[in-house]
DNA sequence: AAATTATATTACTCATGAGTATTATCTTAC
DNA sequence: GTAAGATAATACTCATGAGTAATATAATTT
């Protein structure tokens, strides 16, 4: 701590990586510009300078976090296709899976999550992203007839994200629900409606 | 213009109302830390200490534009009230004539939608009032019946905000849709649900 | 018409925080 | 054991932008 000069083994990596986890929790608790590099340093145990032999600027480490978010998040959606789906309720667990593993995701990455996803500026861009994604694979239901014909997918598609975005806030970062009941409660109010048909 | 002095008239009120007005543009489009107060004042035609004329700081200003956006919106929702509903076609377009006076107000305060609903820390509070109010209105509907009787309406509610809130940027403020089909579609999806009832 | 008040300007201060120049020290390779 | 490269510190610079002190001038009041 505080040493000078070269450690034993990597030590370069691992200061980066401090330097970034804890840029991560700063930029997410403050935003940008309440987030100071000299707060991040202090809390890694270093000194200003240290911060530029890893990052060429404040920007810099900011938009790598954002990039790291949105690389892991289109890596995820690259990964949930869209197998030829069989009965309804079978498609009812399908889309389950898939609000699973986003909710489990941001879960996961909370802080890049809060960054990537509400206070970057890229964050639109992303959501569009999602939102094209869910209008594909919406669309491809409806043409096999599971969905609604008079629907337009993509305004459905900015609900779901709408309602993510939110659920995400307010229930799942605040620990009151898992990924699994959210994902349930979304397909049940979005698959069947508020409407009660008993009656 | 550029003249010293008092002017005949309030100019005062005039000078006053043009940096507020200038102030939510710029808030909005560039959010508060890259907002400069240099910029309002140079595009009201006045100089930066005639903004502290009418404004303590840059906070303060910030601070009352949020709080007028607040104020304005909790006039709205008192004002619509709920009447004791009738038939299931009435609550569908009760509903709808809710979400469409949302909708028209945004409409109509967009920079102070922006700021109040989008950019202020305050967002997440104001937020939660309208999720409070709509949960209310869902929870009477709910115990008259008109609603299934296993939905939380929370988190209904909460999908609902999400969904007004990602409408409002990508098809309200881009001027692809108006406030009256966004409704009609929220209540549509909402009421209805996905799933295709014909088959 | 003199005093007062409102409204505005010019010309600053001052804190902050990003980024840098220079130097020191430890490890590893030869 | 010495040179080289990596990793760190001390001690700065420098731009920016919020906020202020002092002053000027037009309209209003007395």
């Amino acid at each position: 701590m505080g040493q000078r000069g070269r450690q034993k083994g990597s030590v370069g990596v691992k200061s980066k990586e401090a330097i970034l986890t804890i840029a991560a929790e700063e930029f997410a608790e403050h935003g940008f510009h309440e987030t100071k590099i000299s707060t991040i340093v202090k809390k890694a145990g270093l000194t200003q300078p240290s911060f530029y032999l890893y990052f060429s600027s404040k920007e810099a480490i900011f938009q790598e976090l954002i990039h790291t978010f949105h690389h892991k998040l289109i890596h995820l959606t690259k990964n949930s296709r869209i197998e030829p789906n069989l009965d309804k309720n079978i498609l009812a667990s399908k889309i389950a899976r898939g609000l699973i593993s986003i909710f489990k995701f941001f879960d996961d990455h909370r802080h890049l999550t809060k960054i990537g996803f509400f206070i970057a500026d890229e964050a639109e861009e992303i959501k569009r992203g999602m939102v094209a994604h869910i209008t594909e694979n919406l669309l491809a239901e409806q043409q096999d007839k599971y969905f609604r014909q008079d629907l337009n997918m993509q305004i459905v598609a900015e609900c779901i994200i709408g309602a993510i975005e939110r659920l995400t806030i307010t229930k799942l970062f605040t620990n009151e629900s898992t990924p699994q009941q959210l994902a349930n409660e979304i397909v049940d109010i979005y698959l069947y409606g508020l409407q009660n048909t008993e009656s």
